[in-house]
DNA sequence: CATGAATGAGGCTTCATTCAT
DNA sequence: GATGAATGAAGCCTCATTCAT
């Protein structure tokens, strides 16, 4: 069934739609994993068309820059994320529980329905989780964001305080702690790995579960 | 009185220390500035040498890279911040006064009692908020956590642990709500700047106040 | 008919095949002129770029660095070599005579019948004698041995060895005599040039025909 | 007794003679084991003066650059060779068992019966056989010969010469056979570590032995 | 459409050297 | 006499990008 969807990203962010060919699909195949492998900064366009055993000037057919397809992939996962946030939630009308299916879904990148075989999902997350500030933490910012390039990850907010305010629709605060929630929610992943004096999560088997129970936790005191 | 105080940052991240000299104070204090107006990603050493009529060749006589600036920076502004709390609260008993306090003292960096002619406090805090993750989003961070690079940070949250385990002595995670305070409070000036979508804050006059009333709400009702 | 030979040069040493273009074969060609003129440790890609009018980062598609230019250089060489030393020596079956010739070819580049246009082989001939062994006098020349830069080199020796052999089968000492005519035909000429008293060999219209009569002398001795 | 002995070098090599203070001999013995240990190329008044926890205007008071110093080290050598070779030889009349005992000379820097504590003569003869050729195979040779920086070098030839002349008073080629003796010697170490295929010595245990009997055996069959 | 070739510009770093104390 | 500070120049290399095929 998930075959018969496809991420839509925004159009400005591409020359020529990286869906539409194989060299394209390859590109953000192996952007994701080198950029994960490498890190942004360290990351270029000459690597990768090594890596793909193709050109430069092929990658520039569909990226304008780095940056832009940096933007492309972070986009890619949010409105992935958004379609699973929806997909999961559909039907359920309780919106405590939704917004714990929503934890979830945003915890556990694993538990996907959709499978697109030239974007590993589980690389994206991680992807996101270390380097996903610094696609909004640049001194372009405003520009990009009134060109639409950061309205997915605001419609992954817009849903998260859509229900909170479902559940207690006086909340004053529901976008602050909706973006904390996403945040928090990534934060504690990468402390766990990298900064453990700063969460309260441990790596291991169990941190997924840890982590939801912890959000849950929050989210209810201060939902009350 | 704070002129006698002076802030002493990891010496790893040094090769000769910027504040022994005029060289190294002009070197911090136009980095600071140069970073804000380019962005990190922009800022060079060419550029800041340029901008102080020097040359490359003698910064690196104080920093081994940029990173390790950029690093110098993020650790001097968390060792006046460690200093910042600590100087406000001393005499406060009451642990929910104290992080009342801690709260202003983050949100606010205007009302500093210690003067550095070669630093600005106010610049150096706006660079926090919109570049500071880059420290420790970086392919380095665990062989630089090793090195001591991020302790000053760690003990920012230690104190707002402590303050919140003094509140109540019995809350499961006093580590992740700390750095959550730190990260909520930053995101959100940066938010309520560049994407209002993101925040319940809005920019203008009141917004150190609008912020201090939402962390102090948000805090209140995790520590019940 | 030399004109359908090309030599061929271990692959490792260039990125791309610099015979394979006008701008390679200029390199080539201007490299082996400034080297000669600058000597190698003032001889870099930059000045070499100016040169022929291109850039440092054309150069830089072709080889990783300067020591790998050069030693692209010294096998073209010593392929080249290995050609003349064969080309002039089949069907001669008497293994006194092919060893007069054999120190002939390496004394005088000149009586070369393979012309290639991109290739000065009387300055490349001088660069050798000049700059040869800082080939092989580095601190890598154990990795560059492992990655067969120096098998050309070694092939001229054992063609030498091969020889020795088949005038004296029971000669002991075939390879480091081998070596050492290189060496010391090698030396003669720099030390004429350079350094008279330490050879026996006047600079001057005759050299090559005193070199080879001191060469044959002493191999004649060391042979019995 | 060689407690008294004093090596003396060209003063056109120093600005300060480096054997006169602690600081000159600590230059001379570091700079010894750093470009043994980092190549001549690699080899920096920079790091040899934080090897020595000095600065690099120290150095420059000695010495007006890395190549004067290294020619210095070479100097050095050479006139500590023709002393070995000269102590060693005092009453050998025999001139057939005078070169035999310059060749255990030139092949062992071991037999010495000097000492000088600021220079380790086995490293310096490693260095000599790894980078000696670089210090004549340079742009301004014929400048530097002029100065006599060569003149140390060519009194061993001279002398090795001069015990050819009592052997055999009419060999025609006695000073090109003096400096490819000096030259094969070290080639033979040279090659036995790191070109095995260049000679016929093997790196090992017995490896002096056999370069000696080499030696002698080629030497003989050239002197008849 | 994809690619091979080329390059201008600039980043990062070290070198060699001088000056003032 | 030794050192600390500073720096101009250059080396080495990569990036981002364009053009022609």
């Amino acid at each position: 069934m998930g075959h018969f969807l496809s991420i839509t990203v925004n159009d400005k962010l591409y020359i020529k739609d990286p869906q539409s060919s194989d060299l394209g699909q390859k590109i953000l195949k192996n952007s994701i994993i080198l950029i994960d492998e490498l890190g942004l900064d360290n990351f270029t366009f000459k690597k990768l068309a090594d890596h793909i055993e193709s050109t430069e000037a092929s990658i520039y057919r569909y990226f304008e820059n780095k940056q832009k397809l940096f933007l492309y992939l972070l986009n890619w996962y949010w409105e992935w994320l958004n379609f699973m946030l929806e997909n999961n939630t559909i039907n359920v009308s309780d919106p405590r529980k939704k917004l714990r299916i929503m934890l979830m879904v945003l915890i556990d990148s694993a538990k996907r329905n959709l499978d697109v075989e030239y974007i590993d999902e589980d690389i994206l997350h991680r992807l996101v989780i270390v380097e996903g500030a610094k696609g909004y933490h640049t001194k372009f910012v405003d520009q990009q964001n009134n060109e639409g390039f950061f309205l997915a990850y605001k419609q992954v907010c817009a849903s998260l305080s859509q229900t909170i305010m479902e559940i207690k629709p006086d909340f004053p605060y529901t976008r602050s702690v909706a973006s904390m929630i996403l945040e928090m929610t990534f934060s504690n992943i990468y402390f766990s790995d990298h900064l453990p004096k700063l969460t309260s999560i441990e790596s291991g088997e169990d941190r997924q579960d840890e982590l939801l129970k912890m959000m849950e936790f929050i989210v209810d005191k201060i939902l009350g």
